[in-house]
DNA sequence: TTAACATATGAGCATTTGTTCATATATGTG
DNA sequence: CACATATATGAACAAATGCTCATATGTTAA
């Protein structure tokens, strides 16, 4: 067993980052919007649609979402247009999905 | 954009897996608790107190994690000995601190 | 400009979550 | 056996979360 202080400890701030990271996806409706976004680029209105989810709720979750930027988006006539910005949480999101469906 | 219907969508079951996964790993006290038990096997007195918890409160978690089989433990004299048992999820843990601490 | 559409945002509310406190269970010791 | 130690567990409670409803903001079209 080690003594405290030889254990590789986290940094809070790190610990933060990842915990806010890992919340963003553990909700079902936000990994289901964050897959869709992989793979097409979305507006508002489809997101709503296509996951059978209020125009409200979309953009709250795509508010929260772009606080941590792991949205981003573009105006396109009247609407607006998210996709991806993070390559990485993308990537831990396939990853996860492959383990739960393999397992 | 795409119709619905040539979305690839996830199956219930498995959005469901994966937010729990997310999910355990999102608390704070949780992921440092699955970063120690990574780095070394723990009996449960010196999880919490490496971590600065309650007895309780360290019992409840590992309770959750061994729900979700992410954890193991065997019994040695009055003790019982934690270990991870999910090396997928470690390793997508890990992934996420080095997202975080290499921006 | 005015009306209609697309999205954002704030308040309120029900649910979930993580903790503490008290107590139960299980093992080792004299 | 009786007692101490180690851990688990249930209840209760405060804080965080995700939704809805109502409304604000911004864009396009007439």
């Amino acid at each position: 067993m080690m003594k405290a202080e030889d254990h590789l400890f986290l940094d809070e701030s790190v610990v933060e980052e990842v915990s806010k990271i890992f919340k963003a996806l553990a909700d079902p409706t936000r990994m289901k919007m964050l897959y869709l976004l992989s793979q097409e680029e979305c507006h508002v209105g489809h997101i709503a649609e296509v996951l059978g989810m209020s125009q409200s709720a979309v953009s709250h979750q795509l508010a929260l979402l772009r606080a941590l930027r792991l949205v981003k988006y573009r105006r396109e006539g009247k609407s607006l247009v998210y996709s991806c910005d993070d390559d990485h949480v993308i990537s831990l999101l396939r990853q996860a999905i492959d383990h739960a469906q393999h397992p």
